[in-house]
RNA sequence: GACCCCAUCGUCUAGAGGCCUAGGACGUCACCCUUUCACGGUGAAGACACGGGUUCGAAUCCCGUUGGGGUCGCCA
């Protein structure tokens, strides 16, 4: 039994979003669940449309949700093995040289459609003969190459889709190498799971065709095959298909908007799954219930209401340590406990410091009340059973009660008619801002 | 158009012929707590897409219909 080793391999040509991070969080969790390594591989053969920043901005993703990498690996560091396994294939004639511009092949797709046959490709160079071939190249044509894909079933055991079998001949020869040498995803994914040694592939459901053409290149290319796990689509909230909203929104988008990695992280590792979402503080605690095999065929909706929930939930459970740094500068332990049950990003945070700390406005809704509280207001110091105390003489004083003492004394003290629980509040506002508010400034 | 996948409460799902008067989670609603709101606690309502079969018996098997998703690139 060799160890297990996953990968996540993502393009740089844009920052991550949503569905990136399933994909990366699937593979983590796979990973850390069986004891095996996790790899990052960036797919940057696309020199025109890869950028170091997005390579930069990929990372600090990962890093963002938690998702650290044992192993790392970038594409464009790895041509001479895509040429060396090209020869291979060449060699042992997989691999044929092709002729056909894209606007060619773009055409003739057009007719199988109309014709209502499917778009495969006719392999009509595989019967171009050594003339031909001269002629063309003659002609200044430059040749991209097909894999000759054996016809037939081949058939993979899914790790959720359980037993797959695909009809070759319904698939067009992949195009391996471009017309200007450079290689394809089919190839460079391929050789690269193969030299680095991935156990399993899980991926997205969009792969699985892709996926028995591969099957056939890895032992063309005399590797192992892996084991292949390809999980549903996303939609979003009305069920259409993911990457319009929430699906595209990118980690960095997220991040700004002030949402917590392990929210995302919470919803992801059990949306589509048949076990329940839960807020986890940590992804180490995401493991111990993770299993793939747990996870629908089906697509699952994506609903940002329920990543909202689930944001303020993490929020309202999580230790001032792990959230003292993004709080507002001088912001206490006390201020955090008293407020992180009643906000739901922590951005919110920064609305109530002012409430303890600096200027509000305040609100006199019920002149009676307020004048009573100032008159009463209690000297400090002041403790968590001083609100009780003081209420109690309020209400003595006026015959407020209820809703009628609380929401005139909230008003005038935090400047608005909801939020966290006054009595561990007053004593964080302190009994100078408390006697100025009172005092309507 | 062809091929593949899917179809159970609003949402994610359990269910692999009798254990289902269909279970759980989130949401919703109600109640409780707090002499306000929120937080928290308890409880309730809420679904087998439709039509045919097979069977003593179907959410579960088969066929069809409808609906949703995916693939069919010199993208990844």
């Amino acid at each position: 039994m060799t160890d297990v080793s996953v990968r996540f391999a993502p393009s740089p040509t844009g920052r991550l979003h949503v569905g990136n991070a399933r994909a990366a969080l699937l593979n983590w969790l796979f990973a850390r669940k069986h004891g095996g390594s996790f790899l990052l591989r960036l797919d940057d053969t696309d020199a025109a449309r890869s950028t170091s920043e997005f390579a930069q901005g990929i990372e600090a993703d990962l890093r963002w949700l938690g998702l650290g990498w044992d192993r790392f690996a970038r594409q464009s560091e790895r041509f001479d093995f895509y040429t060396a396994a090209t020869g291979k294939l060449k060699q042992s004639g997989r691999l044929y040289p092709c002729y056909e511009t894209p606007e060619e092949l773009e055409l003739r797709r057009k007719i199988q459609l109309s014709r209502k046959r499917p778009p495969v490709y006719d392999r009509a160079a595989l019967k171009l003969t050594d003339a031909d071939r001269a002629k063309l190249e003659a002609e200044g044509r430059r040749p991209h190459w097909r894999f000759r894909l054996d016809h037939g079933v081949t058939a993979w055991d899914d790790l959720i889709h359980g037993r797959v079998e695909i009809d070759m001949a319904s698939l067009s020869d992949p195009v391996l190498v471009r017309s200007d040498g450079y290689p394809l995803y089919t190839l460079s994914s391929v050789v690269d799971d193969g030299d680095l040694g991935i156990t399993h592939v899980i991926r997205g459901e969009d792969h699985v065709t892709n996926t028995a053409a591969q099957i056939q290149l890895f032992a063309a290319l005399d590797y192992a095959v892996p084991v292949f796990g390809h999980f549903s689509w996303l939609l979003d909230a009305e069920g259409a298909g993911l990457s319009k909203r929430i699906g595209s929104l990118s980690l960095a988008d997220l991040r700004e908007q002030g949402y917590e990695p392990m929210a995302l992280n919470s919803l992801l590792a059990r949306l589509g799954s048949a076990d329940p979402v839960e807020p986890q503080l940590d992804v180490q605690a995401l493991v111990a219930g993770f299993d793939l095999g747990r996870f629908s065929r089906a697509p699952a909706r994506l609903d940002p209401h329920e990543l909202d929930l689930l944001n303020a939930r993490i929020l309202h459970a999580s230790d001032f340590n792990t959230v003292r740094d993004r709080l507002p500068a001088g912001a206490t332990e006390a201020f955090w406990l008293a407020i992180r049950g009643n906000i739901g990003r922590l951005v919110e945070a920064a609305d109530w410091w002012p409430v303890v700390s600096g200027e509000i406005a305040t609100v006199i809704e019920d002149p009676a009340v307020v004048a009573a509280a100032a008159e009463t207001l209690p000297a400090e110091p002041w403790d968590g059973a001083t609100w009780k105390a003081w209420t109690q003489a309020i209400s003595a004083r006026t015959g407020a009660k209820g809703k009628a003492l609380f929401h005139p004394l909230r008003l005038a003290l935090t400047g608005r008619d909801k939020g966290p629980e006054m009595a561990p509040l007053l004593p964080l506002i302190g009994r100078d801002r408390v006697a100025k508010r009172l005092s309507g400034v």
